[in-house]
DNA sequence: TATGTCATCTGGTATAGACAACTATACTTA
DNA sequence: TAAGTATAGTTGTCTATACCAGATGACATA
């Protein structure tokens, strides 16, 4: 449904009742969208507002246009661009599987020299460090440390991201995530990786550190995080075009 | 300039009138862009339209927008090295790396249903398997299974190839290849890989699978590759932008 | 000096309507 | 039967307008 007095853009509550129809099934691969004017019509919004809607979903490879013919549900090989920066929850959504938390701490500390100058800041500066335990499903998927510069996200508590970082930096905080560096490696867990992500001690797992930059002159550091992932519950998937 | 009787929509004009003006550095990198209704008003088009190629050029990562600030030129850092579909060779030499080969086997072997089907091929058909340990500075660093239709890419020798499979397609046979599903997992070293690559069973390792599809509207599929990367002498590193 | 307010820039959202270009179907005509 | 035509439906393009919300600098006020 869709609520004219909400604060939230009409187009964006659009998007979100047409994705859901199509990760519940009631709109499967290939089926024929109802046309922008029916969406207009039926919500008493304008088509302009429709095509808006419309357009991200294609931007996001969930639909397809075809002149003359109409929209129509992609084919789930073309779903997802898969090489976008994603949150773990965002990630985790966007696999179909239901992402949730348990943290495992959460502190102001100094940053060291190295994750200083990863971020940017001056060693005497305070970080937020926040440990995590991610699950999807309910499964501990992956063990995730953040650190964030307190120079930027100043005050914080968890339970105002207790969900996703990346929609507390951009919803609450309006914050314009531009892009991250990211390394992936392979590696063994240690005694704590373990135990968090119930496995056994030396199993393999994903290793994937990412700094994160905001969309700014500065391009000021935002996050640097490191994630181990459980190598049976998780692999990194990409589509990548030739130059 | 933008001509309104042409028969190329007025956003694509201004679309390119802008691209142009960046990339002959009228525009440079952190430049403000004349506002949405600057260029309506020097056009004597609706601002929406100057929208519509603004929207365009944000979307391709040439410009960003700041609300109540303006439009800017993005830096160049966005432009590029978007981690793009590579092959060993190519990848190694970015590293500042020599890449070299050792053959392990060549053969024309039938496509079991699995792979038929990723090559979109029938399971009689052939398809070419390459089998090869991947060095740089001569350490063995990947061992590298490739399959590609044998119907594609016809007789062939490993002579012809023996450096760089994506050289052989592109220069070579003329093939334009265009994007690549790829997942990154992480594993244990096998028997066998453990021997080629030089480390003990159960070390730790990636394994690589990538589906390599053509620049054509049939999206034909060329290669499948499966790569199992020693973990101490590799990292997959990547840039991501954020949607 | 410091603070707050206001005017005026900016992009973001939304409307209502128009015509063009394309597709598919039903119908007419040679 | 086969080819052309009318028509109704679709997305694509474009206009002119309106108001909202964030940013900024000028200016008045405490």
């Amino acid at each position: 449904m869709i609520n004219k007095q909400s604060h939230i853009p009409i187009y964006y509550q659009l998007e979100e009742e047409i994705k859901s129809m199509i990760h519940t099934k009631q709109l499967k691969a290939g089926d024929l969208l109802p046309s922008e004017r029916e969406y207009a019509e039926k919500y008493a919004i304008s088509r302009m507002t429709v095509r808006q809607a419309i357009n991200n979903l294609v931007k996001e490879g969930l639909v397809y246009r075809e002149k003359g013919k109409g929209t129509f549900v992609a084919d789930k090989k073309f779903e997802q661009d898969l090489s976008g920066l994603t949150s773990f929850s965002e990630d985790m959504r966007n696999r179909g599987l239901s992402p949730s938390n348990k943290l495992i701490s959460f502190d102001f500390i100094k940053a060291d020299e190295q994750l200083a100058s990863t971020l940017s800041i001056s060693p005497t500066d305070l970080v937020c460090k926040i440990k995590r335990i991610r699950l999807a499903d309910n499964e501990p998927v992956a063990l995730e440390t953040i650190y964030t510069p307190k120079t930027i996200v100043g005050e914080m508590n968890y339970q105002e991201f207790s969900h996703s970082f990346y929609d507390y930096l951009e919803k609450k905080l309006h914050f314009k995530i531009g892009f991250g560096y990211q390394t992936i490696e392979a590696s063994l867990a240690s005694d704590e990786e373990a135990t968090h992500l119930k496995i056994k001690k030396d199993s393999p797992v994903l290793v994937m550190e990412r700094t994160s930059f905001l969309q700014n002159e500065e391009q000021t550091p935002i996050e640097f995080v490191t994630s181990t992932y459980r190598a049976d519950k998780y692999k990194f998937k990409m589509k990548m075009k030739r130059d």
